[in-house]
DNA sequence: GCCAACGTTGGC
DNA sequence: GCCAACGTTGGC
């Protein structure tokens, strides 16, 4: 079982979003960043549990939880010339960008925040604290994990 | 809206 | 295969 991060920015998908979907799951697609895609394809897995982040908005921060629900398969929004994150290089027969389903879990009683994160001594390796990180997915240790939990 | 950090592209 | 130019991310 692996833990993980993934960020949106909430103008364009928020948790509240992910809670009015049907089933309240969502295929985490448009990302165009090759770790990303590669963790996605290779090590998510059914039941894994990721934090969702909050990312380029007024408060910043983890508001929720999410479980994977379908492993990495072929993100089929690059096909698509009217899709903003269309990429005339992947098509069907060749797929270049992969997404997974996730599913709502629960929100947090509390946004926690970067600022909050970024104070904590114990999560001074947590790639999101990392000055410049760009990453819109991560891994998160267990330990990491239990942490950042507690804080809430 | 600014801008630093970073990933990607493409000329050579 | 180097690296400058460019586009994007995301905190502030």
């Amino acid at each position: 079982m692996n833990y993980w991060l993934m960020k949106s920015e909430p103008d364009t998908f928020s948790i509240d979003d992910l809670m009015r979907r049907p089933n309240q799951i969502e295929p985490w697609d448009g990302v165009r960043n090759y770790q990303a895609r590669n963790m996605m394809r290779d090590d998510m897995k059914l039941g894994d549990l990721v934090f969702f982040y909050h990312s380029n908005c007024a408060e910043a921060g983890i508001v929720g939880i999410m479980e994977v629900v379908k492993e990495g398969y072929p993100d089929s929004s690059a096909f698509d010339p009217n899709d903003k994150h269309f990429d005339p290089k992947s098509d069907a027969t060749k797929p270049r960008w992969m997404r997974v389903d996730v599913k709502y879990v629960r929100r947090l009683a509390r946004t926690i925040t970067l600022k909050e994160l970024k104070l904590k001594t114990e999560l001074a390796d947590f790639t999101l604290v990392k000055n410049g990180n760009r990453l819109s997915i991560m891994p998160v240790s267990k330990v990491q994990w239990d942490f950042i939990l507690a804080l809430e």
